[in-house]
DNA sequence: ATGAAAGCGCTAACAC
DNA sequence: GTGTTAGCGCTTTCAT
């Protein structure tokens, strides 16, 4: 920066003027700094800037496992809106462990990251203190809560569980089965399923549990399972597409009909749903809005970067802290 | 920081040892200064770390899309080979333009990133030459190049074309269409496709570009022009399972049998390869691994980080810097 | 509109 | 083994 300086003529701020407030200097000079800068292949230290500055122009992110479809369209979303204003993604996989998530955060926020995104609302109660304290934008994504440690983008699990139940009931099936990812989301998805189905007298819901990430493989052997504990079994929610489309092959090659004598459900809507055989029944999320929706919940609070295309929408109407993004259950053919 | 040396009674520089290399420290002391770390919650600002160290231990990565299901398992599995060894990710979109990529790279540049991920090998002349000037480890995934700017870990998509124009040919088609992206690699398939067919005397290839991101409707729509324009196809090669599955469910539409009357082939191996129905015979890569070892060869030129459970090994063979990581054509129902 | 001085929080080199 | 002295490359005052 002072080499640009002195091929310019002009003083290092000067330089740091025309890089971050352009106006504040006069064109001719501006235009000189410029050309200097151009000249010398000049590349501006970011880390530096940041160290003075205190703001790093950096969010961080944490999903429990990119190779999740559901989760990489949510940072999709989130990358596409933080570019648009100039900020950058730092991401980090917690592989569903809040330990990892907390060690994370920690790394994160080492980093001075002006503001974090985080998958779900279970965190360690460090982590929550910790985060309340330094104040920073903070989105939790993919699940709801009435005492975010900030700000929550995100839609009911417990309201999907309830949803598909009441869905199968409403097509008179009343043994079902859950098989699902030993996760809290998931876990709520079971709970929303099993109250709506007690409330309307049906026996108890089977259950089995598998380890994240999920595998067809793992929705195959669980219906293998459960089908071995309840050979009554009338329909099946499972807690993600992959799962249920591995419950559907399952089925295939038991000769189980499906949805008559076996109803299935999945959850995300990914492309393979509407492309399996028979078409998955699934609850549809907005997975890459909720990305979408978390970059302009912090964007709102974090001030536009220079030369980003964001207006500086100060005296807009102010976000709400809890934005819930709904669901859908699309109706195929397996239930 | 300061305040923790006062805390611990000793100087800054000891705390500052304690944090990135405690065995030059004596237990005692050392114990003290954790104590004093503990006490005040003490978290260490990395940036400044990297701008007195010039080391940041941040490597770069750059994909097309997330939402692409292949990328982000590549992305996977460079960040849990990263994070193993105390390195963070920084994630960037092209969004498939050269001029994206090379933006982003500049930004990188700027943060100090200790390494790049690019993918592919086609950039712009100037982030070649910038790369190679600035001598910073450099990985190349998703193809191969004997020229690659440092080094390349990926397969040939020429090659994969040239296997599918085989495995088409041997079992009796001759005309042949490509369902493709417009985009680099997608090209080179095709372009390994053409010539083998050309060798062997088949017709020219009929081929519909859609632009990237793929979907679904793409692909079926790309078989409808495609049979509108030559009614007597044999057999379609897409250049993803997303096209290729758009394109099975064309044919199921119009009632054309696949196999029998249309083949299909696609491209990755994603999971919903083996779901839909008739199930798609495709190219499988090895996207995980692509990532995994991108970072290992990062990591082989980098000093490990302290306290990261990477041993050194200096002195351990010197890895290639081309990795032909080779791809397997996958025989199922379609094709 | 531009510049001078001070310092962001840390690590590198060198003493002791 | 531990401390001292200098910066890393920028942005912030505050002055001119």
């Amino acid at each position: 920066m002072a080499d640009v300086a002195r091929e310019a003529g002009v003083a290092r701020v000067t330089v740091s003027r025309v890089l971050s407030d352009p106006d504040k200097v006069k064109p001719a000079t501006r235009a000189a700094v410029q050309a200097a800068i151009e000249r010398l292949g000049y590349v501006p230290n970011l880390n530096a800037g940041s160290l003075a500055s205190s703001r790093s122009r950096i969010v961080g992110a944490i999903v429990p496992m990119l190779s999740n479809a559901w989760f990489a369209d949510t940072m999709d979303g989130l990358a596409e809106v933080l570019a648009g204003a100039g900020y950058q993604l730092l991401l980090g996989q917690s592989r569903y462990d809040e330990g990892g998530e907390a060690g994370l955060v920690d790394a994160f926020l080492g980093r001075q990251v002006d503001a974090l995104v985080l998958t779900g609302v279970g965190h360690q109660p460090s982590v929550r203190e910790k985060l309340r304290r330094l104040a920073i934008p903070v989105v939790e994504t993919w699940d709801l809560s009435d005492d975010p440690i900030d700000m929550v983008a995100g839609f009911s699990n417990h309201a999907t569980g309830q949803a598909v139940a009441d869905y199968l009931l409403a097509r008179g099936h009343r043994r079902i089965g859950f098989i699902g990812a030993d996760e809290r989301r998931s876990q709520q998805r079971l709970q929303g399923l099993c109250e709506r189905l007690a409330a309307s007298g049906a026996p108890e819901v089977q259950v089995e549990r598998v380890k994240p990430p999920s595998a067809i493989d793992d929705g195959a052997q669980g219906l293998a399972r459960l089908l071995a504990r309840e050979p009554g079994l009338q329909a099946i929610f499972c807690s993600n597409d992959i799962l249920a489309v591995g419950a559907l092959f399952e089925c295939r090659r038991r000769g189980v009909a499906v949805p008559q004598q076996m109803a299935v459900v999945g959850f995300s809507d990914l492309a393979i749903a509407a492309a399996c055989v028979p078409a998955l029944t699934t609850v549809r999320v907005p997975s890459r809005e909720l990305g979408r929706h978390a970059g302009r919940m912090l964007l709102a609070r974090l001030r536009p970067a220079p030369g980003s295309d964001t207006p500086d929408q100060a005296d807009a109407a102010p976000m709400a802290r809890i934005a819930d993004l709904g669901f859908q259950l699309i109706p195929r053919e397996s239930a």
